[in-house]
DNA sequence: CCCATGTCAGTATTACTGACATTG
DNA sequence: CCAATGTCAGTAGTACTGACATGG
């Protein structure tokens, strides 16, 4: 096949499309039954590992407007599974807290997607599986820098 | 580290989840500019290669319900830029093809969406590159089949 | 004044469920 | 009768732009 390496580098964004839309499907019936979306478990799982940011930090943490993520926010701050001070301690940011319900509706829901993302990757090496999370890490780079 | 190769089995999701929505905001101004949508481009793309997929086909194709992926098809079909038969030849599915400005606009975005793609996977070896694309497609077979 | 942040308002797209007709 | 398909109706969630206020 001469032309498959020229055909290589156009298609990984097709097929990492592809991928994504099929993890995407699974997921978002996984975090249904736990009343959860896709842009909430986005933005529960960055308050997770990063507690404290702000609403425009969580918008750039997941390469949205903050219009979109304060939507997102106040639906979580709503529904009791995040909180944010009444006022700033500085400037106008006000930092984002998970609740207590809000950590133990992401461990929940956690332990599911999980067992989705084992089935993503049945079957391979864990050394192909170190240079997947690399190369997954290199283009999420790649991209955010530009 | 003890758990490296614990985390690393539960985060391939989380970092491929990144990836893709750092591809996706920038796919989105790009494709924005050429008026089109992610979900309308996804649709072209799948016509441009296989044409004579029927609405549901279209669907299956995308993840996601054929409700969903008729609202898709109309807006193209409103648009221009996909023709569907007005009878159905067999059955009810009704094939759907890529008119002339169909193509052309697909032309037109695909230019830049390479360009992005270049960039995405910047840095890496042509080995590298084939191995990521084997991986993804695994994935994708992974969770399509289940 | 400038910049970052938060937020209100309005709009478009997309995705879902439920329901129903039609075709083979 | 049944399975697949198309489609209408309704709803929810998400993402955008534009605009404006506020704090440092």
């Amino acid at each position: 096949m001469r032309d498959s390496g020229e055909e290589l580098e156009e298609r990984v964004g097709y097929v990492l499309k592809r991928a994504t839309a099929a993890l995407r499907a699974e997921l978002d019936d996984t975090l249904r039954r736990h009343g959860l979306t896709m842009a909430q478990y986005a933005c529960l799982e960055l308050l997770d590992q990063r507690p404290e940011l702000s609403n425009a930090e969580l918008a750039r943490g997941a390469f949205v407007t903050r219009q979109s993520m304060n939507t997102v926010l106040r639906g979580l701050v709503d529904a009791g599974l995040v909180r944010r001070p009444e006022s700033a301690p500085h400037g106008r940011a006000r930092p984002a807290r998970l609740t207590r319900d809000g950590r133990a509706r992401l461990a929940a829901a956690d332990g599911e997607v999980a067992a989705v993302e084992r089935r993503l990757t049945a079957g391979m090496s864990p050394e192909r599986r170190a240079a997947l999370l690399d190369d997954l890490r290199v283009m999420a780079r790649n991209l955010a820098a530009g």
